[in-house]
DNA sequence: GACTATGCGACAGCTATACA
DNA sequence: TGTATAGCTGTCGCATAGTC
């Protein structure tokens, strides 16, 4: 091994959770089984960043394990350290979208700066800014326009660049989020809109045409980052 | 080989939440 | 209010490995 293996009791230690947890975890396979059975078990130490992100989806975002194991098999290991990352600098309860995504940018900007090596996604953005300007437009009426400035797309990577897209397509949807939803839903009313083949994003209740463009945006973009290409 | 520490799988039970 | 579900949590029996 390389040093770097943990057992299970530094795992807890390292990461809060419980070693009787760790091994549930593990039995449902959100955590790495340790290279070998029995006395000596080591688990990779990957497994605290996995751990640590499982609290974070589980506790700031409502994640259910099983949502929780879909997203580790879709998910980078620089997507996993970032979740993880966000669990240890957040110790107050979940603040709002905006806050996780300006810590997002906080986390992103200090990396470039340190390592400014080229990013792991190549996709283009699908959607011109007039078209997002133009959905904010025709939202703007409905509840009130909060934007963020966009960094000069000149000194930005394609990735920095879809980020602040789809920072800006959240941050139109955010006033649909002004009313705290249950956590379960009531209406059996769903708009759905295919990101990939086994990706969808769902919306309860009926979407005015201006809504569901910024939604089909947001597909637009989250496919674009997931496959690395772009749609015809 | 015996003892001890560590870990595993399985099962049951507890708590909180949502739903009919 | 009863039931179902999710997410742990406690316990038990067993296996493995280090030490004497």
């Amino acid at each position: 091994m390389d040093g770097q293996d943990l057992t299970l009791e530094e795992l807890s230690e390292r990461t809060g959770v419980e070693a009787r947890t760790l091994r549930s975890w593990v039995s449902e396979g959100l955590l790495a089984p340790p290279f070998k059975p029995g006395r000596g078990a080591r688990y990779p130490a990957s497994n605290a960043d996995r751990a640590l992100a499982i609290r974070s989806l589980k506790d700031m975002h409502g994640l259910s394990l099983a949502e929780i194991g879909r997203r580790f098999l879709m998910a980078s290991d620089e997507q996993i350290r970032e979740w993880a990352a966000s669990t240890v600098q957040t110790s107050a309860r979940p603040g709002s979208a905006r806050e996780y995504l300006n810590k997002l940018r906080g986390r992103a900007a200090a990396a470039e700066a340190a390592r400014p090596e080229p990013t792991r996604f190549v996709a283009k953005s699908m959607v011109a800014p007039a078209d997002v300007d133009a959905a904010a437009d025709q939202l703007a009426p409905i509840y009130e326009r909060r934007r963020v400035t966009a960094a000069p797309a000149a000194s930005t990577t394609s990735s920095a660049t879809d980020r602040t897209r789809i920072e800006q397509l959240i941050l139109a949807l955010e006033g649909l989020l002004a009313t705290p939803a249950p956590r379960r839903a009531t209406s059996t009313t769903w708009t759905r809109i295919s990101v990939t083949a086994d990706l969808e994003l769902s919306v309860r209740g009926d979407l005015d045409p201006a809504q569901r463009l910024l939604f089909e945006q947001l597909a637009d973009q989250l496919r674009a980052l997931l496959t690395g290409r772009t749609a015809a």
